[in-house]
DNA sequence: CTGAAAGCGCTAACAA
DNA sequence: TTGTTAGCGCTTTCAG
């Protein structure tokens, strides 16, 4: 901040006076949707280098009724789940010349209302959310005055999404432990109020079962509690005598391989492990954990691309789904 | 978005209407700042929970002049340290009634400038930033018409800035390896146009220098390359016939404990490692892994608290250091 | 305590 | 091609 941070910065009238001209004319010259000529348009931009002027994109707001803005609300940026997706999401906004309000809810869904009350009353053009895990209420989204798109978490069907295709995990997980002839197979599920731990948890199931697994062979364990930690987990998963883990997520799967490490299993010897997400540490460990893989940012981008064509009102697939894919590593 | 999405939002004027007053009232009841009868005040809460009207923001901020925004630009928020830093300044300014936009500069200065100037453009009324590698500029800096500050890396010892202290990390990292009686300590830096990995050298050798360490004992590699790997630094590691490393990062440690491991090194009894930033992975790896830890919500946190000082035009700390300390795992 | 009127910076008819 | 004018939604004098 210098001296000069008083001085009020140049608007359009100052530029169309330096230049000798109308307002209109600059607003006409900048826009470049209206032809202007050549001679002027030198001395508005001459008069634009000198101010240095920025135009006003809150005023442009204020009179054309969109402020080229969007709104992404997540419950914390911290669970690595969502730098990726917010990344991909900001990127696209970017090129097509919007900005994005990063806002937490904390997994509170009263707070997520709030902000979502915010961000309409700063006019945002649409918004991303990953909503609260718990008190999700269609009819409040359905009221909503612009566009909105459920990013990662699913929780209803109908409204814009834009997920990760959690029956196809389950899926891949099930598929890999059956083909290496794993018997016992665990799954650890996360908080369950998420419907994508139930979808996950429901299609590794299914899966297991068309293989021909008797369901007293599956032990599905709830990891809520431990999603960044999993050595809580370690004792339940001993005790389940499975030969085959899979995990809600990478640390909590670390956390596990720790465990049964240091009661002396082997892995994937006595023990194999699945983690989810396949950060880049996966394959730092010793052993490296098998681990999958969803295309987070990518998602984030094609959320972002079909909540723009929304708010332009244009056709988009407001139901995106995205595809996985199983990283093996030293684990299974 | 539901069939009323192209009804326009209600303004003042309308709840001004039906509440039978006029705009300035309505104005004056809602900012709470003039008195208004209780009866008029009455009807004014009457109306507006029943047109359930927002007030706009830009217009607002259009009027006064501020638009209660501000801007965080990272070079990248999957780098693990960014988040929680956004996280801390984000709540921060929710708290104070403020909202953030959040963009990526992808270590790329010239994207910055142009981000900053968008931001500029949408009013805001601060900025965080944590800048790109290379191309910093002070001149650029000063002539910003709002506060900015330096988040995590400082370019610039006169400008605000909000960091960790590296001084203090490089001697946290040497003396405990000095204490434990280590002969040749490597570390690896990062990238060097980043004056906190200098910093933090520095002050590591330093320190080993006081301790009386020769400096013929004392490697320097360059694992700037290897931020998130560490695997291609197996060899210079193992080359330098070091029995101590202090990595850059967590993920430079675990690949480099990954590599040694499986040149059956042992760890630490052949080699110590150091990690960087105590990421939740840290104590979940076999062996634990000691690192060192930055409070960065905190900081993020106090960062945010000094910009909106700033803008108040408040007395505040403009040259913040947090301290660190180190968390003992099993790698040394 | 309340209303009328001006204006924040910009764009978009409508004229010229 | 350019200027004039009105108005986006709000706050804030200035009068009552």
């Amino acid at each position: 901040m210098s001296d000069d941070q008083k001085k009020r910065s140049p608007t359009i009238s100052d530029v169309a006076r330096e230049a000798g001209v109308s307002t209109s004319t600059v607003s006409r010259a900048l826009s470049r949707k209206i032809p202007v000529h050549p001679s002027t348009m030198t001395r508005i931009e001459a008069a634009v280098a000198k101010l240095n002027y920025q135009p006003s994109v809150l005023a442009r707001g204020l009179k054309e009724g969109s402020s080229r803005t969007l709104g992404l609300i997540v419950p914390d940026i911290t669970n690595p789940v969502f730098p990726a997706a917010a990344l991909g999401a900001e990127s696209e906004a970017l090129s097509q010349g919007y900005q994005v309000f990063l806002a937490h809810s904390h997994e509170d869904s009263v707070l997520e209302s709030q902000l979502i009350q915010l961000m309409l009353q700063r006019k945002v053009d649409g918004l991303l959310i990953a909503s609260a895990a718990e008190g999700f209420c269609r009819e409040k989204w359905l009221q909503l005055p612009v566009p909105v798109i459920q990013l990662i978490r699913k929780f209803d069907d109908q409204l814009p999404y834009a997920i990760c295709d959690q029956d196809q995990i389950g899926q891949l997980a099930a598929s890999h432990l059956a083909m290496r002839g794993y018997q016992r197979p665990v799954i650890i599920t996360g908080n369950q109020a998420l419907p994508l731990y139930r979808q996950r948890k429901d299609s590794f199931i299914r899966t297991l079962l068309r293989a021909g697994y008797s369901s007293d062979a599956i032990t599905v364990l709830d990891g809520s509690q431990w999603r960044n930690e999993g050595l809580g987990m370690v004792q339940s998963v001993i005790a389940s005598k499975t030969d085959a883990v899979f995990a809600s997520c990478d640390m909590q799967a670390l956390g596990i391989a720790r465990g049964l490490l240091a009661a002396n299993i082997k892995i994937p010897g006595d023990v194999a492990i699945i983690g989810m997400d396949n950060l880049a540490l996966c394959h730092l460990m010793t052993p490296a954990i098998t681990s999958i893989r969803q295309p987070l940012k990518d998602l984030g981008k094609k959320a972002m691309s079909s909540l723009l064509s929304m708010i332009r009102d244009q056709s988009a697939e407001t139901h995106i789904k995205v595809s996985c894919w199983l990283n093996p590593g030293e684990t299974t």
